[in-house]
RNA sequence: GCGCCCGUAGCUCAGCGGAUCAGAGUAUUGGCCUCCGAAGCCAAGGGUCGUGGGUUCGAAUCCCGCCGGGCGCGCCA
């Protein structure tokens, strides 16, 4: 166990005797070495309840837990200070033996045991198949990712998915967009309306549809003021048309986003178990069901010809519509199955990764399941903020409508995979995003990837100086004395309940600082030391040390998806 | 108008009950390579933590008001 949770453990049984009640022992890790290198405030948060003086109250703490504190061999005797802080230094053999522990647990150093794995199933991306991924969707996906990667680490059972909206409106205006594409393409003379889908892509998709059964004449005469009535009548028109066409269309363009998207993102290096089907939901009737199971509840109602759910008897602002006058479904209702049928797979928890603009959708979803008879907390909803893009100083104008959206494609290949990564997550996910395309880009110290990235390859090439040169099989870690040693120990015994924190806040970014940090420490001591001497017992240990600091940066980038180069 | 999120150094942001919490990066200024990678290091200046109250032994952190910014309030997806 490593010193901290002994301490804890310690303290909490030297506590006992001022109060049973169970305590939340804070152990802090002081910003000033003076004080040691743990603290507890227990004996402050006693003085409250007991409305007794908390110095005291630490004192008679300090020499109850005495000696089961010197039984471990690990810590220099406790000390009372200031208002009643309890101070404890762990001794430096001790502190170095996380270094051991390291090299030994290689690429698992940092992973949480733990008795009973949680089975999590987290959604992400979950982009509408009828464009590329933009920057937007990027910061979902390397959040999404992260996040799963740290709860498995965390000692969770993670299931990704991507919940694939291809039934409804958006989806049939796609295919819409190829097929008139598709007949200019063959020198048709077509309307192409305000709303369609005007990106290249549309063209492309449309180029590759191998399909003459397809040109059809039409009378496209007749257009409507209205927008969305004139794509409705569009829709209606390409279906008459092209009776089974309209399906091999609708299917081609499907399978071509969703490839582009899947293809994307595997080189983002984020992956999926699972791709879900809002269409098959109708198709399975489980939307059906999940709206029969409300009914039998007690919690739909009609009017004005279409169905609702009371929603507002959960929390909502007001009632939501299921089903609409004109007998078609919802999103909602397809969104109360999928939800549904979520918790009949037999997660303990589900997380949604949602884009901060669908915040509010969170009390309708949940009410929804609380009207199931299911726990809505055991529903954890993420709202992910938007990323807006800065080029020379200047905001990126943004916007589907304009066409002018930067894809993830183009962020990638722009700044790499790896600083897209990083700079995702280098902000907490509910706050809004910067990201300076100049800084992702600059090969400088200025681009925390690279400062991290770096630190992992300086260890490397140390190593390369000795290839073939191996660790001692009676390494000693008692020449490393310094300051600095010291502390970088310390920072690697601390990656294991950051991971077990970064998990818990499903705060990837706290991953990242951490990193950063630990990087600065290296290239610190770095400076300050050499590590190649000729003494060979202490190269030896400093060695360890670098190695065992090029492990932890590793197994930490490699949580956040990038890549721990051994030159740079 | 109502709801949610956010206001911390010139800029971008961590910290989110604990005194030992005023921090990082960047920008500015000044130093460090005959020596394992200078994509690095060392140092200096820079903030009444938006604002006014409240709770507390203690507030950047919790509560309320106000100001400022973002987002959402469809039988859209």
């Amino acid at each position: 166990m490593d010193p901290k949770e002994k301490f804890r453990e310690i303290l909490r049984e030297g506590a006992l005797r001022f109060s049973a009640e169970e305590l939340t022992l804070s152990i802090e890790r002081p910003a000033n070495p003076e004080h040691g290198d743990y603290a507890s405030n227990i004996a402050l948060q006693l003085s409250k309840r007991l409305r007794r003086n908390p110095r005291q109250i630490a004192e008679e703490i300090a020499k109850a837990s005495a000696p089961a504190l010197a039984a471990t061999g690990l810590f220099e005797p406790l000390t009372v200070a200031g208002a009643g802080f309890l101070n404890i230094r762990v001794k430096p053999e001790a502190k170095l033996e996380v270094i051991r522990q390291v090299l030994e647990q290689g690429k698992d150093y940092g992973r949480v045991k733990t008795e009973k794995e949680e089975s999590i199933q987290i959604e992400f991306v979950s982009a509408n198949p009828t464009g590329p991924l933009h920057v937007g969707h990027g910061r979902g996906a390397a959040y999404g990712d992260s996040l799963a990667k740290l709860l498995e680490f965390a000692g969770a059972r993670v299931t990704r998915e991507f919940y694939v909206n291809d039934a409804g409106r958006q989806m049939d205006i796609l295919a819409l967009s190829v097929w008139l594409r598709y007949l200019q393409m063959r020198n048709m003379d077509v309307p192409f309306p305000e709303e369609g889908y005007r990106g290249d892509y549309v063209r492309d998709i449309a180029a590759r549809l191998a399909d003459e059964n397809l040109a059809r004449k039409a009378d496209f005469s007749g257009a409507l003021p209205d927008a969305d009535a004139e794509i409705d009548r569009l829709i209606d028109l390409a279906k008459r048309t092209l009776g089974d066409g309209w399906k091999r269309v609708h299917r081609f363009a499907l399978e071509a986003m969703l490839a582009d998207q899947r293809e994307d993102l595997a080189a983002f290096r984020v992956s999926f178990d699972q791709w879900s089907s809002e269409q098959a939901l109708h198709d399975n009737g489980l939307i059906d069901k999940a709206l029969r199971l409300l009914q039998a509840r007690g919690h739909l109602f009609e009017q004005g010809g279409a169905l609702w759910f009371r929603s507002s008897a959960f929390g909502d602002e007001k009632d939501r519509v299921v089903r609409r006058e004109n007998g078609q479904y919802t999103y909602f209702a397809s969104d109360i199955a999928y939800h549904l049928d979520k918790f009949e797979r037999g997660f303990d928890r589900v997380i949604d990764v949602w884009g901060a603009d669908h915040h509010g959708y969170v009390p309708r979803v949940k009410g929804a399941l609380e009207a199931f008879g299911l726990d809505p907390g055991r529903l954890e909803i993420a709202l992910v903020q938007f990323a807006v893009l800065y080029r020379n100083g200047e905001k990126l104008a943004m916007g589907k409508r304009s066409g002018e959206f930067v894809t993830l494609r183009e962020l990638r290949e722009e700044v790499g995979n790896d600083a897209a990564r990083f700079f995702y997550v280098l902000r907490k996910s509910d706050q809004h995003l910067d990201f300076d395309l100049d800084l992702a880009k600059s090969e400088s110290s200025d681009n925390p990837v690279y400062y991290v990235q770096y630190a992992h390859a300086r260890v490397c090439s140390v190593f390369a100086q000795i290839e073939g040169w191996d660790f001692p099989k009676n390494l000693s870690l008692e020449p490393l004395k310094s300051d600095r040693e010291l502390l970088l120990a310390q920072r690697l015994a601390e990656f294991p309940e950051l991971i077990l924190t970064a998990a818990r806040e499903r705060a990837p970014h706290s991953l990242a600082f951490y990193l950063r940090e630990l990087a600065a420490e290296f290239h610190s001591y770095y400076n300050a030391e050499r590590i190649l001497v000729d003494d060979e017992t202490l190269r030896s240990a400093r060695l360890a040390l670098s190695a065992a600091v090029r492990q932890t940066l590793a197994n930490g980038l490699s949580l956040l998806g990038v890549s721990a180069p051994e030159k740079m």
